[in-house]
DNA sequence: AAGTAAGCGAGACGGTACGTCATGTCTTGCG
DNA sequence: CGCAAGACATGACGTACCGTCTCGCTTACTT
C-alpha cells in the first residue's frame, strides 16, 4: 500500500514532464549546448520555469533525463545484439551502425552535451553508467560470451577490455574529430580486436 | 623591424600575459571549470579584464592558451619517447606514466576542462590537434616505426590505428571514470596492442 | 427564493471565511503589508488558496474585508458619540481615544495597510467611505448638530469641514509620523476647531 | 583632499542616473504604481538592471529618489511664498495652486506612490520630511511669522499647528477622494484658519 | 445508515518580476 | 601611452508569488 497523502496529479505531471523532455531534446539537437537555456526550454515546452526547477536541480540533470528517457522508450527491444554465429560479421554490423549513428548531426550534439555533463559530474557519470551503459554492455558481453563458447574468442579474455579495445578508438575519434568514422574504419576495429583476442 | 616610436612595452605585455595564464591554470586546477570566471582570473592575475579580452576572444581560448603554454615550456625535451630497443618495456613505461598523470587531481581538472572545450568547439579542437597532439603523436609514431624496422611490429600496421588501440581505452576509462587506471591496466593495453599488431 | 437542489453548506463556508479573515488580520498586524502573501494567509487559515480566490478578487479586497468585518462586529454599540452637553469635553474625550488608538502598533499596521489600498484603488475607497466612514461621520455629525442646537457651534458651519479640521491634522501627523499624537495635541485640535466654528 | 582611489566615472554615472530617474518618473506618472517594474524602468532608461541595483536597494528608493530629484531642480526659486502684506490673499493664492496641483492626474499618481512608500517605511518618511517637507514648511512659517509681526495672526500661535489646520484637510480630501478640491474649498480652509488663529 | 454532490485542503501549474551573477564593451585617470 | 579599475548593457539564473487548475477527501443533507 503506497504512503501517498495528497491527491494524484499524475496526469498533468506526466504531460508537462514529457513536454519538457521533448523540448530539451529538440533544443539540444538544434543548437550549441551552452546556448540552450532553461528559459528557452520552458518557453518551448509551454511550461513555467518553476515546473522545471521543481523536478530537476540543474540544466545538466534535465538534459540527462531527456536523453535517458529517450533510450528508456526503446529498452525492451534494443538490449540484444545479433547472434548469427559469425562473430566477425555480427560485430562489423554493429560497429558500422554505431559509426553511422555518431555521424548524425543532431545525435552528435545530444551526445556531446551528455559527454560534457558526465565528464564534469561524477554523480551523473555513475547514473549514466548504471542506467544506460551497463545494460548495453551486458548485451554486448552476452554476445562475446557466446563467441567464447563457440571457440571464436579466447576463453580467458577480459570482456571489459575487449569492449574497450573495440569501442574506445571509435569514441575517441568522434570526440576529438581526429579522423573519419567510415565503415572501413569500423571494420578494422573489429579485425584488430579479433586478432588481439582471437583463440 | 620593430616600431621604434614609443617606449618598449613588450616587457609589461609579457609579464601580464604570464600572470594571466598562471592565474588561469591555478583557478582551473582548484575549482570546477564552470566556476572559473574571467573576473576571477583578472583579479588573481592583478590585471584588468580588458587586458584579457584584448588578447583572447573567450574563456575557452584563455584556458586553452593556458594549457598550451604549459606544454610549450617543456617542448624541447619531451618530444622523444624512450627507445631501449625493447618495445614492450618502453611502451609499458610510457603507458604507466600516462595513467599516473591522469590520477593527479589538478591535472585531471585541467584536462577535463580542455576536453570539454575541444569537444564543443571544432576550431579549438583543430588547434589542439595541431599544436599539442600531433607533435606528441609524431614522437610516438617515430618510436613505433623504429619498432617496425626492428621487426617487432607488423610492417604494414596503420600507426594511427595502433596509437588509438593503445591510448583510447585508457582515455575513455579516465573520461567516463569507468575503471581503475592501474599499472596492470596500462600493461594489458600494451599486451593487447602487441598481440594485435605484432609481426 | 433559494436554490433548493443541494444541501446547505453554509456552516463550513462561514467557518473558513472567519478563519481567512482572522488569519489576514493576524498577518497584517504582525508583518509589513507587502510581505503578507495570499499563500501565507491560506496556510495560516488552514485553507486552500482557491477558497480565498473564490470569495475575493485580490489581496486588497481580502485585507479590506478583514478590517470591515472587524468593525462590523461592534457596529451596534459604537455609532453614537458621548453627549454630556459639554461639547468641548466630549470632543476631547473622543480625540484622545482616537490618538491613543493610532499609537497601538498592530492597529497602526492594519490601518496603514488599509490606507495604502484605498489610496491606490478608487473603488475600494468608495466602499470604505460607504461602509466604514459614513456611519461614523453620521454619528459625529449628529453630535455636532446637537451642539449647534445648543448654541455651542455656529449654526451655519459646514459640518464636513468641521470634521476635517478636527480630524485631518491628527490623521496626517500619524500617516507622516510628523509629530507626537499626545493628549495635549488632541486637546489643541478641539480648541482650534471650537475657536474656528464657535458661535 | 578627497580619498578617491579609482578613476572618475562621474560623467557616465550621471548620465545613467538621470536616465533612470526620468524613466521612473515617466512610468509612475503613466501607470499604476504596482505595475511599474524595475525591469521596465531599466528598459525605458536604456540601462541594465544592475546599474539600478548598484545605486538603490529597492523600487521604493528609486521612486523616492526620482521625486526628490524633481524638486531639487527647482530648489532655489520655490522656497519663498508670496508676501504682499495681505495674508488672506497670499494664502488663498497658495492654497488654490496647491489644490490645482493635486488635480493633475500624473502628479496625482506620483504623489500617491510617494505617500504609499513613506507611509510604510519610516526611514523614507524621515528623509522625505528632511529633504522635501521641512524646507517648504520653513518658507511657509516665514510667511506666517511675517503675518504675526504685522498683527494679522495670533503672536502665540503654534505655527506647526497652523500649517496642519491649513493643509491637512486638503491633503486628506485628496488622499481619500472624499470631496472636491475646488477653489472655494481652498478659500474656506484659509478662512477657517484665520478665524482660529486670528488676533 | 448509506448515498450523494458541493465545497474543501492541497498543491502543481503557466506566468511575471524579482534581485544576482557573469559576459564582453567602454571609459577614465594613473604610472 | 598602456593598463588597472571598474561601470556599463545584456541576458540567464534560480526564487517567490500570483491567480488558475485539477485532484481526491470531507461533510452535511437527503432518502
Amino acid at each position: 500500500m503506497p504512503n501517498e497523502k495528497g491527491p494524484d496529479h499524475s496526469r498533468r505531471k506526466e504531460r508537462s514532464r514529457q513536454a519538457i523532455l521533448a523540448a530539451t531534446r529538440a533544443l539540444v539537437a538544434e543548437e550549441a549546448y551552452e546556448k540552450v537555456t532553461v528559459e528557452a526550454i520552458a518557453a518551448r515546452a509551454g511550461v513555467g520555469k518553476q515546473t522545471i526547477y521543481r523536478r530537476w536541480p540543474s540544466k545538466s540533470a534535465i538534459v540527462f533525463a531527456a536523453l535517458l528517457a529517450l533510450s528508456e522508450d526503446t529498452d525492451g527491444q534494443s538490449v540484444a545484439l545479433p547472434d548469427t554465429g559469425d562473430l566477425e560479421a555480427d560485430l562489423k554490423l554493429v560497429m558500422r551502425a554505431t559509426a553511422e549513428e555518431f555521424a548524425d548531426p543532431s545525435f552528435d550534439r545530444l551526445i556531446r552535451a551528455l559527454n560534457t555533463e558526465i565528464s564534469n559530474d561524477a554523480a551523473l557519470a555513475a547514473e549514466y553508467r548504471e542506467k544506460l551503459v551497463q545494460p548495453l554492455e551486458a548485451a554486448k558481453k552476452a554476445r562475446l560470451r557466446s563467441a567464447q563458447d563457440a571457440g571464436q574468442l579466447d576463453a580467458d579474455a577480459d570482456l571489459d577490455l575487449v569492449l574497450e579495445v573495440l569501442y574506445a578508438p571509435l569514441f575517441q575519434r568522434w570526440l576529438h574529430r581526429s579522423g573519419p568514422l567510415s565503415a572501413t574504419y569500423a571494420d578494422s576495429l573489429v579485425d584488430v580486436t579479433l586478432r588481439a583476442f582471437g583463440p
